[in-house]
DNA sequence: ACTAACTCTGACATGATGTCAGAAGAGACC
DNA sequence: GGTCTCTTCTGACATCATGTCAGAGTTAGT
């Protein structure tokens, strides 16, 4: 889970045996990420720079350079705040124990939630991605490993006849891409959407994808 | 549908009762165009400067900017290329003639198709959309239209009662996110899946989420 | 108070961008 | 074929954000 490597910290791991707790780095540190929060609560990616990310803080711009690579480090560094809670609250229905649907639809709240919480976080990283190699391998990796294990656990209610037979790994892909796609542009600027539309949406698109025989899931038809 | 302005587009507009068929131009604005899309056929859109891409067409740095304002300004008339063969595919749905769940296959089929053809400057585009103004406006107005009309679609269908009632928005959304996110992932960059799991993952979530009732549809669960 | 490590800073080199004035080129007209 | 005019291309330039580096300032242990 740990992301990034600075100067600072390879420096530090040499004399590690020393001191354990240097407080200002990390507190500077903080603040930096702090200052960053902020910013992209309010402005896209694209306008974040050294220069005016350090202004907010006080510092000096290269002070940056001893806490981060370069910007995407930082936007690393945010993202892994948030990677904890989304696998979090996935757990209920990946974990595939109990009734299937009704974990599925808490699982589906909490990941709502997260993006409702960390819209502006999430954009920014998926923003920031395609400018950078390392991060849009981290961003790439961390929705490809959904990818996996969704499939797996489709594929367990599969064998359980609960979900129709299809070919699991696509289909989870494209969830996953609906989920990440939709919850950025749902939560990811300032104007958000409402959240109980969203997971209504998603709920919808799940349930009748994984869970179409389940008289829960049905689907009134309004008539007939 | 017609996207950037250029110095010699504003002349000529001046100009405009003189001469109506300046080739030269156009030719050299199509052979940078050529260039850029066999670029970001094999390069992801990050690598792409206006050096290399001049290079690549024998012209200088600064011709360039007599044809585009700058590479997002390329990208945008990359964009308009395929932006048609989207709207025409997805034609046989949104009419709203015919058999929903056929048309909606053939419309599906379709877009997989597009996607499959063009997924390298999709790719490049949504890549270069969150770092310009102009060009993510464009994208995100793109994807907008067919919310709107993805949505009124399904509105018919639900007064038929063919669609399960739900707010049609967010889903028209969710679906369309998933569509571009799954499409630029599956075909945007040199190895890309085949073309078949994908259509067939798209087509059941579209599927099962708005014609559960269909018998085509259903949605075999494998035993009993 | 002294030393050593840690942290911050100003100055610099780099690399891509977009502009501009003028050179080269193409076509019309005599 | 020569000249004129408009079009298209080019080299040189200014700008801006980046990332590095050597050294100044700061902190803490002894």
């Amino acid at each position: 889970m740990m992301s990034e490597e600075t100067k600072s910290d390879r420096v530090r791991e040499q004399v590690a045996e020393r001191a354990a707790a240097p407080s200002k780095a990390a507190q500077t540190r903080s603040a930096i990420l702090d200052a960053g929060r902020a910013f992209l609560e309010r402005h896209p990616f694209r306008e974040l720079t050294v220069g005016n990310l350090m202004a907010a803080t006080g510092y000096s711009r290269s002070a940056f350079y001893q806490h981060f690579n370069d910007l995407h480090g930082l936007m690393e560094a945010l993202l892994d705040e948030v990677k904890g809670g989304i696998v979090e609250g996935a757990q209920p229905w990946l974990s595939g124990d109990g009734d299937p649907v009704a974990s599925l639809q808490e699982s589906l709240t909490a990941l709502v939630d997260v993006g409702h919480e960390h819209g502006s976080i999430l954009r920014a990283v998926s923003d920031a991605a395609p400018s950078d190699d390392r991060l849009e391998h981290v961003w790439h990796s961390f929705l490809g490993s959904f990818d996996v294990i969704v499939a797996a656990r489709i594929a367990e209610d599969q064998e359980r006849a609960l979900t129709p037979e299809f070919d699991p790994m696509p289909v989870a892909r494209a969830l996953n891409r609906m989920d990440a796609g939709f919850l950025i542009q749902a939560f990811g600027s300032v104007e958000k959407s409402d959240k109980d539309d969203v997971l209504a949406a998603i709920m919808r698109v799940w349930l009748s994808t994984l869970y179409p025989f389940d008289p829960t899931v049905s689907i009134d038809g309004r008539e007939h």
